[in-house]
Formats: structure tokens, C-alpha cells, sequence
DNA sequence: ATTGAAAATGAAAATCATTATCATTAATAA
DNA sequence: TTATTAATGATAATGATTTTCATTTTCAAT
């Protein structure tokens, strides 16, 4: 078993068994750059798990996403799309979605400035709103070089 | 017919006819405040407009949406939201997620700031990737006050 | 090692939002 | 008035996601 997910008996209560269909689920969002739908993950694992069945491929994500390991997008195409969450500064990314293909493309341009000002909001709306502010979405929408 | 939508022979190809049930949506659409779902629009009108049907509301928020009128949002819960777009600077405003009961919360502060960092940022998007930003999507997900 | 309880799984059915079909109606132009 | 086109709504189809449930796997305590 590698990786840095090793607890023995679950963690913060989410689940206690840290078994092969997680781990293929997981690993596989730590790999890839794209934005996959449960569909897509089914798909490519299918090919290496024939065991693994749709549904649990669901239920991993819906797991892993309230662990916050992950996080969960609705781009607007009908599916949800999941993303490894990376912790680090350097991997930060926003996303522009083409409102005609679909594509999508992570910029990493001024997430500095960015974040700078998140951080700010963030604290001004937690005391306004009396809101937890666990994450935020950035995102541009329009047409990219093959659909203008 | 009131309001700033009187065109005779349609409007940019988009359509033909400014018909009821495309003056009933909108003007919903307009006056409120909540992020509304096409079957609570459905719901909603229903009402005054027994006549009306659900297909027709699908096809007039997409159609009011291609438009450039409303905005289609897709904030995870499973169904499109839609907002009336304002063109007025001072109503402009994002939005704040509970990841927990789905409220939502609109928040206008720092809305400057954020426009000129954004406008800074579609600049150079634009070039770089040769994408047209058509518009962005900004909000902040966590727990609301109720739910924390 | 064996067993029993709890957790996890996958197939199939159910649900729910959205879209496509199609026959009917309404509006427009000739 | 009539012919044509646009718009509508009921219904069926689609597709993503959830629920149900019987079965299997894992872990802890014998």
C-alpha cells in the first residue's frame, strides 16, 4: 500500500476500510491533469478493475469529496467533475470553460494576486455572513480558439 | 407590452415572437431575488398560466440565456439555476455556496477590486490562449450560518 | 484459524433533470 | 382568407445520479 493514506482505522469518521476500488479512484485523480466525470473514471478503471461496478465509483467520489480530498465541479455540461485537491501554492489553478466545446484549461496566471484578494473576502464575508468558507470556484466562460 | 423588450421581427435571430410565456419568465426572472430552478419557475407560473408547460420554460431560459439576458449557473445541487443579468455595475454580485442546505447568499463587496484584478486577468487570458471571455463565475462554498 | 458484526460492494431498479418528438395552435405575410 | 412558419405543450426518451438489497469482504474478538 503506497501513497500518503495509510490510517488503520479510518479517518475524522468517514470510513474505516481504505480498500482497492478507493485507492484506484483516488490514485487516478492524483494522476491525471483532466477534469474526469465519474463516467470517464469508470471507464478507465473498468479496463484494469472489471469487478468495479458504476456505482461504487459514485459513492468513492461523493466520499473523498466530503473528506475534502477532492473537489467536485458542475461546469455546466451536465456531468460533475471531480479534481484532486493539491495543497500546495505552485498547483493552484482556475479554470476557462468553453461554452461551446466544453474544454476546459487551468490557468495558474495571478493566483497570487488572486488568492491575495480571496484571503480578504474570505474574511470579510466569514464575519458578515457568519458563513465557514471552506473553498472557492473561480472560473471564465466563452469561446476558445477552435469554437471563436 | 411594458417593459424594454418590444421587438417586432425578433432580436438578433434569436426569435420571431415576443410571446406570453416569454414575457411571464422573464419578468420573473427580473423582479426576483432568488436563484430560481426551471421547475420552480415552472411552479411559480404555473399558477397564472395553467397553460403553460415545462418544455416551454426549459426552452425559454435556454433560449434567454443565448441570449445573453439570464445567466445559467450550475452551483452542484443537480438542477441549472438562472439569474437575471444586470447590467448596472452596482448590482453586480457573486456568490456564497452552502455546501450543506444549498443556500445561497449574494454578496456585492469588493466587487471593485475583483472587477479590475478580473478584468486584469480576462486581458491576458485572452491573448495567451486565444480565448474570448465571454464572463466569469466567482463564489465561495462552505457552511452557512444554520449549518455550521 | 473461526466466527460474527459491521462495512463495502455491485447489479438492478428507481429517481430526477433535461431534451427530443410530434401533433396542434397561434401569428404573420402574401 | 390562406399558406407558411414559429411556438407550444404533452408525452416519450435520455442520461446522470441515487437507492435498494442481496452478497462479499474485512476486522476484531474469540
Amino acid at each position: 500500500m503506497a501513497g500518503p493514506y495509510k490510517w488503520k482505522h479510518g479517518r475524522q469518521g468517514f470510513f474505516s476500510r481504505w480498500t482497492e476500488p478507493r485507492k484506484a479512484i483516488l490514485n487516478l485523480l492524483r494522476r491525471t491533469s483532466k477534469h474526469m466525470s465519474a463516467k470517464e473514471i469508470y471507464t478507465s478503471l473498468h479496463r484494469y478493475y472489471p469487478g468495479l461496478g458504476l456505482t461504487t465509483v459514485y459513492r468513492t467520489l461523493d466520499l473523498l469529496a466530503r473528506m475534502g480530498i477532492i473537489q467536485k465541479f458542475s461546469f455546466g455540461d451536465g456531468q460533475a467533475r471531480y479534481e484532486f485537491k493539491s495543497n500546495s501554492k505552485t498547483e493552484h489553478h482556475h479554470h476557462l470553460v468553453c461554452s461551446q466545446c466544453g474544454k476546459i484549461i487551468d490557468y495558474t496566471e495571478f493566483t497570487e494576486e488572486e488568492l491575495k484578494l480571496i484571503q480578504k473576502i474570505e474574511n470579510t464575508l466569514e464575519k458578515k455572513y457568519d458563513f465557514e468558507v471552506q473553498g472557492h470556484n473561480i472560473e471564465f466562460f466563452g469561446l476558445c480558439k477552435d469554437c471563436r
